[in-house]
DNA sequence: CAAAAATGTTAGTCATAACTAACTTTTGTA
DNA sequence: TACAAAAGTTAGTTATGACTAACATTTTTG
């Protein structure tokens, strides 16, 4: 069976992995991460953000002063951006092979993001890649 | 981003998916469920799979009775058997398709289980079969 | 059949991560 | 500039689901 609860790789949970993902989109946007923005973009209300916020901060991933914006440290930059990437690559695998509504794709990623480890993500990779290829070969 | 928590589909959690998982295979392989060895299938203390039971039959999905064997309800044998089924599902789409070892695509599979939607799940199921009439084709 | 071993339960604790209500700080505006 | 609105924080609560220690029941065996 071997369906037992682990360790993550990260020792990040799946809710921090989200903040630093929310926290990396919402500055892509407005340019800052503000607190209400990442409630918002999160669904959660505003003092769960400066929970996660003090937690990430303690862990050396963003710096944290109260009533302050939020900026990340240099550890919490490549966890996050490792994060987004392992998103993208899970929703395009969705979208692009399984042929899944935009959507469905984003949010499946959401959660898979969380759980599916490096060999998984690196063979979505390399198969939609070889995808790709295959249609440009079709093409000529 | 849209990435918020949503209800289980079904009203079950992960957890308690797990929990009908394990009392499926183990009574598959003992021919009846025990607690202990719930417990060693799930990696869990054993108390979490008493607490776990007392759940599983307040939402009248297993019988149980302290002390005595579990067994399922009519309800609980299709919840476990359609949770058994997406798990199966996606263990062999890694393992087959992405071509991933078959003890990763396990562990992957007990976690992606229970996130993963319906519309993603039947797609890898089309895309497996589809694979496999391909193969045939090409013996041909 | 009685004692030991195995099995199962109860009670109480802990961690994570959400929530609301009430408070503080900052910002925008009359 | 003073005060109202917006933004953020603190404190305290809740739910889930694990854990350990201690107790109860069942089964095995000498």
């Amino acid at each position: 069976m071997n369906c037992m609860v682990e360790r993550k790789n990260n020792g990040l949970s799946a809710s921090q992995e989200d903040y630093l993902e929310a926290i990396l989109n919402v500055a892509d946007i407005t340019g800052v991460a503000r607190s209400t923005d990442i409630a918002v973009a999160l669904g959660v209300a505003k003092p769960s953000v400066t929970g996660a916020l003090k937690l990430l901060a303690k862990r050396g991933l963003v710096n944290y002063k109260p009533y302050g914006c939020v900026t990340f440290t240099q550890k919490g930059v490549s966890q996050a951006g490792r994060v987004a990437q392992r998103h993208e690559i899970i929703k395009s695998f969705f979208a692009d092979i399984l042929g899944v509504d935009e959507a469905i794709a984003q949010k499946a990623a959401c959660k898979a993001e969380h759980l599916l480890g490096p060999v998984i993500i690196s063979r979505m990779r390399d198969f939609k890649n070889l995808n790709k290829k295959a249609r440009q070969r079709a093409k000529r």
